[in-house]
DNA sequence: GACCGACTCGTACGCTGTACGATTTAAGGC
DNA sequence: GCCTTAAATCGTACAGCGTACGAGTCGGTC
């Protein structure tokens, strides 16, 4: 008569810090812990996506039966939650950039956080909906000192780091859900011609398939911060 | 043998326009369409979400088996994809809007875009993940040309539509994932008191707290347009 | 030995989307 | 009237999902 722990989160609720690489052994013999199923189950979301994390299948990479994972977690949701948090954490900027910099200080943090979310696009769709874990309190943390540092009011604060927070998550939701095989891009570029007469805008700037991503979001972001830097 | 349509859309596809209300009338005799089947698709994720939408429960609700609606749709995907849609049209700025104010005609747009959003607060999480609908392709379109007559250059026009949609696109999003309810609000004023001393500037400004969405919306999309404008 | 808590897992249940094929209904042609 | 054909409906069935439940294993302590 096994008694399942109740509260917030299951006793094994240790650290999920950094070190959370692990090799592809598709079965082991290791033991099962929270650190070990969270691993897993983000090279599971990078394979597959969200709709391809099956709790069997974690179970059968982890070499154990599905229901051993719910000892280690409550249920799927918090295996999406932890994944999701243990993808986010942040370093702070590399040394060479100095503290006079705040600017080059936030741009790096918001380029950090989207390339991160990139690397595992299925944490792009999942962030808004989940509740906010410690990395990311931290990097809203970090980007309001900052913000701070760099002159801006306490009045303006949040609506810039909302404002920031809106941007980077738009792009980088919307970028991570355009995966344009060249197959789609066909496709696209056959239905945009085929609507050429209905929307002829947006045709001629090849609104649709323009493809420097990286350079639109920095100049983007440039353009968000030049609005909200103090006059 | 009754032959199913194969294509990319059922025969019955047709102009899937305004005239999209219905009583909630929970059971009738009248036949199936695509418009009914829409309709009632929008009521059902009004009222209990996306993961709330149930193949069954839609067919009752419509008054018919659940595997009649194979008929008229494909699959549960395209429901989602039309209902999208039929939620996303624009009937243009009121005739108040004198086409001078370019700047006034692209706020109004974008938020009535995110307005829409809110209404099925479903969309909005949906959105970035299908393919763009006519409704969505001819708000770019109008955007598109907006923006030219207020003197952007061709070379920063997409620049600057990427940049508007992602805005709006986070903050719609994340404005329509942060139900708080009265319960939620004490929650998290809790929570955040309890991590203070781990992130003090967040917690002084109450970036969590700060629920005048409108208002901040409504200032960093003037900001991102500062930025954007011609100088 | 007895006991106990930590942990694992086989089985089973209810629910999902939907393939399949039988059935009903509507419309013409004769 | 009756026959044929296509459009539309729906009952049944199946595979796959998350997970409740309870039995089973293991390693310490007394």
């Amino acid at each position: 008569m096994a008694a399942k722990r109740s509260g917030a989160q299951s006793k094994r609720s240790q650290r999920i810090g950094g070190s959370l690489q692990s090799a592809q052994e598709p079965h082991s013999e290791q033991p099962l812990s929270l650190e070990r199923i969270v691993a897993t189950a983000v090279e599971l979301l990078d394979g597959q996506g969200v709709d391809g994390l099956k709790m069997r299948q974690l179970a059968d990479r982890l070499g154990s039966g599905a229901m051993s994972l719910y000892w280690h977690v409550d249920n799927k949701e918090a295996v999406f939650d932890l994944a999701l948090d243990s993808v986010l954490e942040y370093r702070g900027p590399p040394q060479t950039v100095e503290s006079q910099d705040w600017r080059g200080e936030v741009v790096h943090m918001l380029e950090d956080w989207r390339a991160s979310m990139l690397r595992h696009p299925w944490s792009a769709s999942l962030l808004p909906r989940r509740r906010l874990g410690p990395n990311i309190l931290s990097r809203l943390e970090l980007l309001s000192n900052t913000l701070t540092r760099g002159g801006v009011a306490d009045a303006d604060l949040n609506v810039a780091i909302w404002s920031l927070w809106n941007y980077v998550m738009g792009a980088t939701i919307t970028r991570a859900n355009f995966n344009l095989s060249d197959d789609d891009m066909a496709a696209a570029q056959q239905r945009l011609t085929r609507l050429s007469e209905r929307y002829p805008t947006i045709e001629r700037t090849r609104l649709l398939l323009d493809n420097d991503w990286d350079g639109a979001f920095r100049k983007g972001l440039d353009s968000l911060l030049d609005g909200l830097s103090p006059r």
